[in-house]
DNA sequence: TTAAGGCATCACGTAGCGTGAGAGTCAATG
DNA sequence: CATTGACTCTCACGCTACGTGATGCCTTAA
């Protein structure tokens, strides 16, 4: 019968002798034995148990829910890893868009895009916040006075700090979309989805409500017919608002479909 | 002049006090001043200091990197947000990773229900198997020992029901890349990457653990050299072996950059 | 005057080990 | 047989970026 000392399991099973002393002291691999002299000795069911905790730990697993997912058989494995495996996506979706951050910074720091922060801040000031509310309400009716509230109640709940946050990502998204729109991505590849759904997203934490894609694609006329997000689309690309709406729409046909 | 308080600060910026004690703790943010009574008071510079730490540390900016980025007016920026991006993309590349493997896993557990105990393949026989063992070791020395040891017990340890579904799996991998090269895709483009990526995962859960990408590119060697896949391979495509490691190495290349 | 709240400084806890320190154990060699 | 070198053990502190009390002083309003 095979016997492993601390250092030969380590060495077998790649990780280190602290490791393996490590899981002893947490009760989540216990050696098959201890001589007397104390030292731990593995036997088989012991490697196998590692394999299973090096496995699910590159997954990403906590040693702690790892235990539980061997010493409960009842529990529920796959109902674990779906669950994880959200976790997983929401990461690897936050380091996308903290890629798309450091492009917009990295872009900044070159000098091609100069938007400044107060410059940012005028969107959200009381004036033009009132201009906006008042051109919406003649184009579009009263239908469009309960968005416009919850859009104004929304905007006072805000902190200065999420304020700006809010900003800074709506610019963000911007940039992203100006850069693929110089670049001449096709308003319908999959790539400016990502970006537009981050948009749309954006659009519906506005409007503290989920944006369908009916309201979306209508909001490309918005963008479009009013002059002062012309000129600041404009200063951001050529052409850069017939790119945005026709994203837009394909997005929101493609979503409806 | 305007002057804030610990709270006050705090408020305005969205963090906790402690989180502003433990930045005055470790240098990051000193306060401008402190009372008689040891108060801490922050000013306007105070302030903007903080935007530019939250800034960064909501890329990812370990707070040492971050003291060194303001501290530092000669550090040059560009080049740590490049180095950072970088990180960021290998680890949403990890992530996509593990996504697949739990896929695949889930792919696993549900075909432990629904499979049907079938002939298992000629690449699993205990033959092959001792064959393939003794070529490696030949080969390359006491070293892959271990390796071999770690996907024997894998092996053993796997139900027929799962033999067939990862060998299921790498059939069908294997067509898309053959596939793949009678079309003749760059052995090195973006789609390929795709496959390649789904290959790596499938080797990693041979070995129970994950591939480094330049244990990945070390396969390629030995799909290259013997014989037996050769012959299975060129079955597939003409060319098809000198592809796939081709594919292999640029795959391992790309992911290690 | 008293109560409420904001301020301060310790100081321990988190996850998953790395990295010694100091001391006992084992196998082989001179 | 004794020594040597490799291996083992058990503390115990260090790392990140704070959270969460405990304990006590200071300020202000009722």
């Amino acid at each position: 019968m095979q016997r492993y000392t601390v250092k030969q399991l380590a060495k077998l099973s790649g990780v280190s002798v602290r490791t393996l002393h490590h899981y002893d002291a947490i009760g989540l691999l216990k050696p098959a034995r201890l001589g007397d002299n104390r030292y731990r000795y593995y036997e088989e069911p012991e490697v196998l148990r590692l394999q299973q905790i090096l496995f699910h730990r590159e997954l990403g697993f906590s040693l702690q829910e790892i235990a539980e997912l061997l010493d409960r058989p009842d529990f529920d494995r796959l109902a674990a890893l779906r669950a994880h495996r959200v976790r997983l996506e929401r990461q690897a979706q936050r380091y996308a868009e903290l890629v798309m951050t450091i492009d917009r910074t990295i872009a900044d720091l070159n000098g091609k895009r100069t938007m400044q922060h107060d410059e940012l801040f005028k969107g959200f000031s009381p004036e033009k916040q009132a201009g906006y509310e008042q051109w919406l309400i003649e184009r579009y009716g009263g239908e469009m006075q309960a968005g416009v509230d919850a859009s104004k109640r929304k905007l006072e709940s805000l902190t200065d700090a999420e304020k700006a946050r809010l900003l800074e990502e709506l610019a963000e998204i911007e940039a992203s979309l100006a850069e693929a729109c110089r670049q001449q991505v096709p308003s319908d590849s999959t790539a400016i989805d990502v970006v537009i759904n981050r948009h749309r997203s954006w659009v519906g934490v506005m409007w503290n409500r989920a944006c369908p894609p009916d309201a979306y694609a209508g909001l490309a006329d918005l963008y479009l017919s009013h002059p002062d997000f012309r000129a600041r689309y404009e200063a951001l690309a050529p052409g850069f608002t017939e790119y945005l709406a026709a994203a837009m729409k394909a997005h929101a046909s493609r979503v409806r479909s």
